[in-house]
RNA sequence: GGCGCGGUAGCAGAGUGGUUAUGCAGCGGACUGCAACUCCGUUUACGCCGGUUCGAUUCCGACCCGCGCCUCCA
């Protein structure tokens, strides 16, 4: 088993290598609950279920966290906007956010640590962080990160620190020693949200809960960090200072970061205000099209969110569902019944080079071809073998879980028509068929296609799916 | 200005120092009452210029173009 895995400290693939024999520790950076997950966070968060799920296939032992944001200056300002408790609105986002994975078949985190469960360690960490000269508290009641003591600052990003002041963009500050100082604890006002620490009445900044959390579930040392583009710096950046001044050891062994998502070729953010968020996606595509959208790209290449580009990836995932329509009942095959695939080996060196999806796709192109020819041929037992086949791969990658026929039916009704109608017009349609008039029989089928109904004759009769 | 990524056939998107990616679309054939589905076959590539090499899309260098980060953002 050679899995290599592309960390953005290193710059290229690696070999990887585990702290534990057989065991994977993994922190994934999760989302700031102020507002409903968007399409940028599904990215990440699918391509992180899908890695876990190899790795698992794989037989590692994962401990899998992600945590949620759910205190910082977004949540007060955006709970003040509605005019409701900050918790109120975290509680009503997790929810959301929750609810958006399910409808994605992302499987939950082992462990998903809430900033505001983790205070203590947080403000933990920041005291040994003062004792240790690397922060200190300024005149104004803040705590701040002192980048300049740490020599390591900027080798994820490949940033020069001295540089960092070149670009001008540094925020400056009075109360700051350095402008490239950041905050480790802001203090607040008597009627803020906030907790009481060495420093007086305040809250945490944001990089130092992801410090705090990780290593307080993970150990100092962990395995692979993962998160979306632009948290490579200054988030991740400031992470490492953290955390290895907090803990005197190497913090983690491989840092992973997906690929941004495009709109429409222009980059999605919320300052342009050009994001979707997931309920918006998935009220116009079956979860599973997005989920095989993203599938569809190597995790790390950017990728563009657009109708085109999601039809396509609509009929790309059709090809497999029609492929096993027949195959409803037939089980996934377990990893063990998978090893004897003719493809297996194809699956398993493109995920295993750096999740390589999109090439493990191509392999279960294969299955689809191999299982439709045998299918064709009558050869029902081999058929069925390489349909569990299929959906086991499949499971890897969280994908074919819906009813074939369901999915390829759609959401009913279609336009104004329900099922009952369309099966009544095929009924038609087949006498008519029977009594050699084509012509109405063409006509039914034409008046069908005009709605988006497609339909398929076989030997066993018309089924039908949108098109 | 600093750091980094990428330019592959009509589209999407992998990969490789010499041998078919894959899917969609196109074309030819089988199947079909005709189609659709499916199967078989098949046409379109590797930004530009040098270099290394028996041979480069693949390695090296320059150039052009696009993009990202450097500021809250996954």
């Amino acid at each position: 088993m050679t899995l290599q895995i592309y960390s953005t400290l290193a710059r290229r693939k690696e070999m990887f290598k585990p702290i534990e024999p057989g065991k994977i520790r993994l922190y994934v950076c999760g989302n700031t609950v102020y507002d409903f997950a968007h399409i940028g966070h599904a990215r990440v968060m699918v391509a992180f279920d899908v890695i876990v799920r190899y790795l698992r296939f794989s037989g590692w032992d994962v401990t899998y966290a992600r945590n949620i944001t759910d205190i910082d200056d977004k949540i007060i300002n955006r709970a003040n906007e509605n005019g409701e408790p900050f918790t109120a609105l975290t509680e009503r986002m997790i929810d959301a956010q929750h609810e958006d994975e399910r409808a994605l078949g992302i499987d939950p985190p082992d462990i998903e640590p809430r900033a505001t469960a983790h205070i203590d360690d947080i403000i933990d960490m920041i005291q040994t962080l003062v004792d240790n000269h690397y922060a200190y508290m300024a005149n104004n009641g803040d705590v701040y990160y002192r980048v300049k003591r740490f020599s390591d600052y900027g080798k994820l990003s490949g940033r020069n620190p001295d540089e960092l002041l070149a670009g001008a963009r540094v925020e400056v500050d009075e109360h700051k020693e350095d402008p490239r100082d950041f905050a480790l604890w802001k203090s607040a006002g008597a009627g803020e949200p906030g907790w009481e620490s060495p420093w007086g009445w305040g809250r945490p900044g944001w990089h130092i809960e992801c410090s705090a959390m990780s290593t307080c579930h993970l150990g100092d040392s962990f395995d692979i960090h993962g998160g979306g583009p632009d948290l490579v710096f200054p988030h991740h950046e400031n992470e490492i200072a953290q955390s290895e001044a907090a803990t005197s050891k190497h913090y983690v062994n491989y840092w992973m970061h997906a690929g941004a998502v495009r709109v429409d070729n222009e980059k999605m953010s919320k300052s342009l205000g050009n994001f979707f968020t997931i309920r918006e996606v998935l009220a116009r595509y079956h979860p599973e099209v997005v989920r095989f959208f993203l599938v569809s790209s190597h995790y790390r290449s950017p990728i563009n969110y657009s109708e085109a580009n999601l039809i396509e990836a609509r009929n790309g995932l059709d090809r497999f569902y029609s492929a096993l329509r027949d195959f409803a009942s037939v089980e996934a095959a377990e990893k063990s019944e998978l090893r004897a695939s003719q493809v297996f080996e194809q699956f398993q060196a493109a995920m295993d080079d750096d999740f390589n999806s999109r090439e493990a796709l191509a392999a279960l192109h294969e299955l689809v071809r191999l299982l439709n020819a045998a299918a064709r041929a009558g050869e029902q037992d081999r058929a069925d073998v390489l349909a569990a086949q299929l959906k086991g791969f499949g499971m890897v990658l969280g994908l074919f879980r819906d009813d074939p026929e369901r999915y390829l039916k759609g959401a009913e009704p279609e336009g104004d028509m329900t099922a009952e109608d369309i099966e009544a017009l095929i009924e038609e349609r087949l006498q008519a068929r029977r009594d050699r008039d084509f012509g109405r029989a063409d006509q039914i089928r034409d008046e069908l296609a005009a709605r988006g109904i497609v339909l398929e004759d076989t030997r066993e009769g018309t089924s039908w799916r949108r098109g």
